[in-house]
DNA sequence: ACACAGTTGGACCGGCGGTCCAATCTTGGA
DNA sequence: TCCAAGATTGGACCGCCGGTCCAACTGTGT
């Protein structure tokens, strides 16, 4: 009741237009400065220099700006695997996955949190006709698939999560000594000592790496 | 300013005393009941009769409650697993921790949500003492355990998150219907067609079970 | 020249997690 | 037995969130 707001004639119309493609854009730019839970619709607004309002008439909800953004990053990942051999395919396609969420941590935690969004049927499919390439048979394709995809995506969340909480390379390490630490005091099983000295010197990307191979060959032995 | 509230005497203290304990069983009833946006912490507090100050005497925040309540599923499912042949004791955990997904789809969702812990460190735990007894040595041990843990942590979240969506066994069919359909409109390509007609007649429990061999097959192949 | 369809942005809403502290209970020492 | 000191409780309050609504303001087609 009674708005005395006094409306200046600031309303002016901005001249770069809002569009679905600027805000998706803004949208990346804000979740790799400030990580997921910077991204607010304050935030985005503000980095946009507009009202809260405007960008509803472009997207839904903040969950489909989120599968925008996923799309976008997971999009140029996808489109850029060609090689001949679908066994190094797939290697370059995991490995680019995994490189995307080094650089973008944000897109490890979303990918597995909706699991029929446009980004990771992308993925799906991308590892679905390479191995029709390697020559899985029908049945088994499917099954071979889901494992690979849930084990992309599961390393990709976990990945994601260390990332978030400790962003550059010495604060990690410090992260995985004071954890490594914690369980070696925490637990005297020596199958916890063991995890503990292998976890200080363990390196994410050839873990990840070894994991895929380990797929690979449970998936070419059995065919 | 002039709080004008009027103390009424019904401050009485309450019979049965709050206890963590007593908290985090009442977090997983709220959890099971409503799903993970139910949790808050005034559905909580109401389901335990009481006002949202109390529950921060014994637990320090929303996460930590998610920690404990995800902890005491998989503990449960953790101590379950006394089989004598190693490879029969990880396909029993992998089950066990589906079948706790089945059962309460929120424990998908957090497992993944946050690497280490205590529920995340029982699994690995698990895994890595009977990858020990199964003969694989150190280093490669690290490698199969990170991508077996992984597996079943991405299977998880794929799976807590389609349970999310469609809860009763006939919503789920109807969805993936719909899904099915959508992606077979969407996309002409042959290998999306024959995804789609594999997706309406999946099992997803069988799909697991099948990643779990291929990737003791990986694993014992390279022994 | 001008009306109208489409866009913009700020006020507003209900609800969230978390903090604070007066009121109240429990307990152990005199 | 009593009572001061400490632990526990719960509701008011805070700042912030995502999302809705609509008055004000264009660029465009006629």
């Amino acid at each position: 009741m009674m708005d005395m707001t006094i409306r200046t004639a600031r309303n002016t119309r901005r001249s770069d237009a809002l569009s679905r493609e600027r805000i998706v854009e803004a949208t990346v730019e804000v979740l790799d400065a400030t990580g997921e839970a910077g991204l607010t619709v304050r935030a985005l607004t503000a980095h946009l220099s507009t009202g809260r309002g405007a960008i509803y008439h472009h997207v839904a909800n903040k969950e489909e700006l989120l599968a925008a953004a996923t799309d976008d990053i997971v999009g140029r990942v996808t489109a850029g695997t060609g090689d001949d051999d679908p066994e190094r395919a797939i290697r370059a396609l995991a490995l680019g996955i995994f490189d995307a969420i080094d650089a973008h941590p944000w897109v490890g935690t979303q990918l597995s949190r909706e699991p029929w969004q446009p980004a990771v049927f992308r993925i799906w499919k991308s590892v679905g006709s390479q191995l029709q390439r390697l020559g899985v048979p029908g049945p088994a394709r499917a099954d071979a698939g889901s494992a690979l995809v849930n084990y992309v995506l599961g390393a990709a969340a976990q990945y994601a999560a260390g990332a978030r909480r400790a962003t550059s390379d010495a604060d990690r390490k410090a992260y995985l000594e004071t954890l490594a630490a914690q369980w070696a005091q925490h637990d005297p099983d020596p199958i916890v000592q063991d995890a503990a000295s292998q976890l200080r010197e363990h390196d994410d990307r050839e873990q990840f790496r070894a994991g895929v191979d380990i797929f690979l060959t449970g998936i070419t032995a059995r065919r």
